[in-house]
DNA sequence: TGTACATCAGTGAACGCGCGTTCACTGATGTAC
DNA sequence: TGTACATCAGTGAACGCGCGTTCACTGATGTAC
């Protein structure tokens, strides 16, 4: 019995995962149950072995991806603090690697308008997901005033959603690059207004594909 | 014949305007062809005397819609010059009314997500739109230098658009507000920190329907 | 001016297709004795 | 230890439904003589 319960977990935890990439990139909305069970190597049958419903799955992968971004997020910043901290951070979002790549980066850029007339339990669970994201860049802002502190995480996290959504869509035209450049920028005003160009001399952020 | 290809013209527009009203609100997937013709008072066999398929509805109506925005937000700004004109532009944007009145607004947040898999057209239709924003929002950036303001106008319009579809979703929440009055701070950087409540002494929005 | 015909904007039913969901089934695994 | 039975994760075909699209049609309007 208890070997069969585990690998139905394992089952059901490889359909979460198959679900979470497909979610990245083609929004809840965007990503059938067929698609779903064949990226786990299954069929469509089987589904309904693990959720009541598409729905269902639909909140359950939307708080493990959750939590994987802020597992993943906390892994890739370190020990870094402060400002530095939330420069690697918002570099990082804002890079082409994060914008090319959006079944492993962050899923609230496909999910934001996907959810504008889902469910309050989902759109509740993307509140708790700001609210917490703001908790933890909240303290990396040089200020002393905790008010302003929250008040720039969430503009920061509006500035890295709107900009990486943005840049997604207008892939291979010149203004997506543009706007990764201007709201990194914009994000780190600390950082002055020298640079430009991402090929400058430090490499601050850490990256986990080649270029 | 001149009176039916007006009649047509007529029915025509008022066909793109039903879908323009309609995709503002659930994007341009979101929007059926059924819907767009009851909502212009016709059945959906008469669709295909206007457009030869959907997707040329879509890229007419996204042009129509971007068009009609430019032209309504030069009326709306009116004489106002400089960082009031930019002022004004963003506190509308990220207005609590501009939030709940999707249907007449702006239609990039529906849209942005929504498009990351249309055809090219669709996308650079989008990148037209989001390149002759920034020039009309540029000129007002108080900064002499041209690159800098054009990469501060490319920050505002991702911090305007990622902040309203945000706010959109968690309409409802207290974070939604939230996220309205630290987007429209750290937009206009020179208003200072004093700024919190929007029920402030001065109003200096115009507001086109009351609250 | 009046009549016969042509045009064509718009109707409404039907089409194939992909979606979420259901269900009778299979066959490997666990349990009882 | 071996045999008979029960369980149940997963299969694969079918369901209703809404989508974009097609098509035979209607009836008001424009044209020809």
């Amino acid at each position: 019995m208890q070997a069969r319960t585990a690998a139905k977990a394992e089952t059901h935890a490889r359909i979460v995962r198959s679900a979470s990439r497909l979610m990245r990139t083609h929004g809840l909305s965007g990503t059938g149950v067929v698609e779903v069970m064949r990226g786990a190597g299954l069929t469509v049958g089987g589904f309904y072995a693990h959720f009541a419903s598409k729905q269902a799955m639909d909140l359950e992968v939307l708080e493990r991806t959750f939590d994987e971004i802020r597992a993943r997020n906390d892994a890739r910043l370190g020990e870094a603090r402060g400002l530095e901290r939330l420069a690697q951070a918002v570099e990082h979002y804002l890079s082409a690697d994060h914008r090319d790549g959006p079944e492993n980066g962050c899923a609230a850029p496909a999910v934001v308008a996907d959810l504008a007339h889902a469910d309050r339990e989902l759109r509740e669970s993307l509140g708790r997901f700001f609210d917490r994201w703001a908790e933890r860049l909240g303290p990396h802002a040089p200020s002393t005033k905790h008010a302003d502190a929250r008040q720039r995480a969430l503009a920061t996290i509006a500035l890295c959603v709107g900009g990486l959504t943005i840049a997604r869509t207008l892939r291979g035209q010149p203004l997506s690059d543009e706007f990764l450049r201007a709201c990194t920028a914009w994000a780190l005003p600390e950082r002055g207004r020298a640079r430009k160009r991402p090929s400058s001399k430090r490499k601050r952020v850490r990256r986990d594909r080649p270029a």
